[in-house]
DNA sequence: TAGTTAATTAACCTATAAGTTAATTAAAAA
DNA sequence: TTTTTAATTAACTTATAGGTTAATTAACTA
C-alpha cells in the first residue's frame, strides 16, 4: 500500500535494479538478457524478483513472446520523481552552491549563539 | 557499504522522511519540531532513527544548541539523483510522450506511403 | 513423444528496516 | 540540588528485502 513515489524510490534504491534499467534504456531485453551481467553474482530467480519490483513500480513492462518475456523501460513514474526533485532544485543546484560561496565572501561569518559570543571577537569593525 | 546513490534513494523511499525534508525546506528545525507532525503516528525514537537515515545519506546535517539539535537540509546528494535522472529524461518527459503521439499520427501503421518512404527505409535493412 | 530452453514459483534463510517501551544522557531551569 | 526538557540509546519485536536451491510451468525443437 505504498504511494507511487515511495514505490518508485524504493525500486531505484538498488544498484542491480538501476543497472537493469540502464540496460533497458538501450533497448528491449528478455529476462535472461537482463540477468546475464549478474550471473556471477546472483541467480535467475533473484533477477525475476528484482524485475517484479520494477514492474510493481511501473518502471518496466513485461510482455510475452513464446517462452521469452521481452521487457521494456517505462519512464512515466520518473516524472513524479522529477516533479518531487523540482521542489528541492535550489538546494542542490550548482548555482546555489556558488551563491552560497559568494555570500560567504561578503557576509562576515558571524554567529549569534552564546557559545560563540564568548569565543569569538570580531576582527575589525569594517565588515558586513 | 552502499554507494551514495543507493543511500540517497533509500533515504527518499519513505514518506515520513520525505515529509521531514519538506519541513526542513521551510527552514531549520529541531528534532521535536520534526517529530511534531507525527506524534500521533510514531514515537520520538522513531523520528531519531529516520533522522539518522537522512544524516547518513548526507541529506540533513544536525548541529547542537544546548539540549536542542537544529537540523538543516543539505541538498547536495540530490545532485547525484538529478544527474541519474537526466539519463532517463527522454523516457519520462512530456514532450517525449507528445512526440510519440505525434509520430503515431504521421507514420502510417501499415504500408509505405509517400511520406513514409521518404523518411523511413526499414523493411529488411540492417541500416543504422 | 521426449528433451531443451526461458522463466516463474515454492520454500526457505538471513539481515535489516521500522517500529516499540524503558532507561539514559546532557543541558537548562527552578 | 532537584526537576524538567530534548534527544538518544538499549533492548526487543515484527515484517520484509534480497538472496538461495529445487521444483514447476510453458513453449519450442528434435
Amino acid at each position: 500500500m505504498s504511494d507511487q513515489l515511495t514505490l518508485t524510490f524504493s525500486a531505484l534504491a538498488d544498484p542491480t535494479r538501476r543497472a537493469m534499467l540502464a540496460q533497458l534504456s538501450k533497448g528491449e531485453a528478455n529476462v535472461s538478457d537482463l540477468a546475464a551481467p549478474f550471473m556471477n553474482e546472483m541467480s535467475l530467480p533473484a533477477i525475476t524478483k528484482h524485475l517484479k519490483v520494477l514492474e510493481k513500480a511501473g518502471l518496466v513492462t513485461k510482455t510475452r513472446d513464446a517462452q521469452w518475456r521481452p521487457c521494456k523501460l517505462n519512464g512515466a513514474p520518473l516524472k513524479d520523481v522529477s516533479d518531487w526533485m523540482e521542489l528541492y532544485r535550489t538546494y542542490w543546484e550548482d548555482s546555489f552552491d556558488r551563491l552560497e560561496d559568494y555570500l560567504k565572501t561578503i557576509v562576515p561569518p558571524k554567529k549569534n549563539s552564546k557559545a560563540n559570543k564568548s569565543r569569538k571577537k570580531k576582527k575589525n569593525g569594517k565588515g558586513n
